[in-house]
RNA sequence: GGGUAGGUACCGAAGCGGUCAAACGGGGCAGACUGUAAAUCUGCUGGCUAUGCCUUCGAAGGUUCGAAUCCUUCCCUGCCCA
């Protein structure tokens, strides 16, 4: 086991918030195991490079044989998350909850060592609470204190609604907190308020405070708003190699560097191309949660786009009910799981974004007969071979 | 409970009886340029095998030749007061 020095040097590379340094390194000179907790809501079960910069320092923690608690927010889920309000979510039922948790767990468990993982769900405490332990349990904090959350204190400056559930919360992750007795709360910095007031109720019931550790948030792919499922920004953990490799390779050289910073833990090597750096970041990535040879595979497979040789493009066969552009175009995205409709696809036609072995077509109602082996370019990133 | 301002397409926001599938901005998509990046420029951005047709402006009714625009009821939200 490394020293109590050592580990803190690791623990905190990366970390964007730290509170405090020298509560950590007293925790970890007892020389006993943390617990070290991450909270998470079961509403979409897909993770993505965002959710992978939290999860790797968990790993970290756990290679330096430490214990991870991992909190599948079941109750909370059950509520319907709160932020990003305008979209209220359905409530989950039941089935989803353990489906999604199911499938998410199975996810994090590409980063995380399952053996040292412990899971526990938040529903094993708050579905037996009766209501008077909710009261009481919400006499514990003030309104002043909920209201200084920073986004709760911007929505009502801007004269937007909060919803009374929203500021529970913090309070009930706040909870969680106390119940698996967390030495330290991991968490994106947009969750600073919510480990913080885990802490307060930790010393309301004279334990030990948990130290709070907020790592950066990671911008998706467009570079501005954080990476989320919802926003389309995102990377899947579970992605195919190449659709991985080609995500990343869209994003811009800034991001880049952040990437290479948050995900792997390296500098950008300023003297590459940065066409070539960014190569090697999807290559990494690529390799990281799927195989070296997979990501060679990938950068093979990027290189030969647009070339229309061998690339392996997805089989498609034109419908047997249309012969005209339109339809068959309509056929092809139906067929990669990109539905559209018609008028997008006319758009699309007449756009020129339409290509049949490199040749442009622009009208809707041409016939081109296709002929197998021929290759329909749909748009930017997605062709088709004519099988 | 009282007063008041509102609810328009993915988001923000104009429109206040016909010329409205609805200005403008953002976002998104496509094209040009490039490093299949960014920036920039251009176009598109409800649906439909489409010089036309169909469904949209919180909901339901009504007035009218004609309603996002006027009336009635209802639902929802902000702000001020209690």
């Amino acid at each position: 086991m490394k020293s109590p020095e050592e580990q803190l040097e690791l623990l905190t590379r990366g970390v964007a918030n730290l509170i405090s340094e020298k509560e950590l390194e007293e925790k970890l000179k007892k020389g006993k195991p943390l617990r070290a907790k991450l909270g998470v809501d079961p509403t979409s079960p897909d993770l993505h490079l965002g959710h992978s910069v939290v999860l790797e320092k968990l790993r970290q923690f756990q290679e330096l044989g430490h214990q991870a608690v991992l909190i599948i927010g079941d109750f909370t889920a059950q509520i319907g998350d709160p932020t990003g309000r305008s979209k209220t979510r359905p409530p989950l039922s039941r089935e989803d909850i353990l489906a999604n948790a199911e499938t998410y767990t199975e996810q994090a468990f590409r980063i995380l060592d399952k053996d040292k993982t412990e899971i526990v769900f938040n529903g094993e405490w708050f579905n037996k609470m009766t209501f008077s332990e909710v009261i009481q349990l919400n006499a514990r904090v003030t309104m002043q204190q909920m209201l200084q959350r920073e986004d709760f204190k911007n929505r009502i400056t801007q004269n937007q609604e909060v919803r009374l559930h929203e500021i529970q919360y913090p309070i009930v992750q706040g909870w969680d907190s106390v119940e698996v007795r967390a030495d330290v709360e991991l968490g994106g910095t947009d969750q600073l308020f919510n480990i913080l007031v885990g802490r307060d109720m930790q010393k309301t019931e004279g334990m030990e405070q948990q130290v709070v550790m907020c790592m950066p948030i990671l911008e998706g792919l467009d570079g501005v708003q954080k990476m989320s499922k919802s926003l389309n920004n995102y990377v899947g953990i579970s992605e195919p190699p190449s659709e991985m490799f080609g995500k990343i390779m869209s994003i811009s050289d800034e991001l880049m560097e952040r990437y290479f910073v948050l995900l792997l833990g390296e500098e950008l090597d300023t003297n590459a191309h940065p066409l070539e750096a960014k190569k090697s970041l999807a290559a990494k990535i690529v390799t990281r949660y799927h195989s070296a040879e997979e990501a060679e595979a990938a950068i093979a497979n990027w290189n030969n786009r647009g070339s229309l040789s061998d690339a392996d493009l997805p089989e498609f066969s034109p419908p047997g009910d249309r012969s005209d552009l339109l339809g068959i175009v309509l056929a092809a995205f139906q067929d990669i799981e990109e539905p559209k409709s018609g008028s997008d696809v006319r758009r699309l036609i007449q756009q020129g974004s339409i290509q049949i072995d490199g040749t442009k077509v622009t009208d809707p109602k041409a016939e081109p007969g296709l002929t197998s082996g021929q290759v329909l370019k749909l748009n930017k990133k997605r062709s088709v071979r004519v099988s």
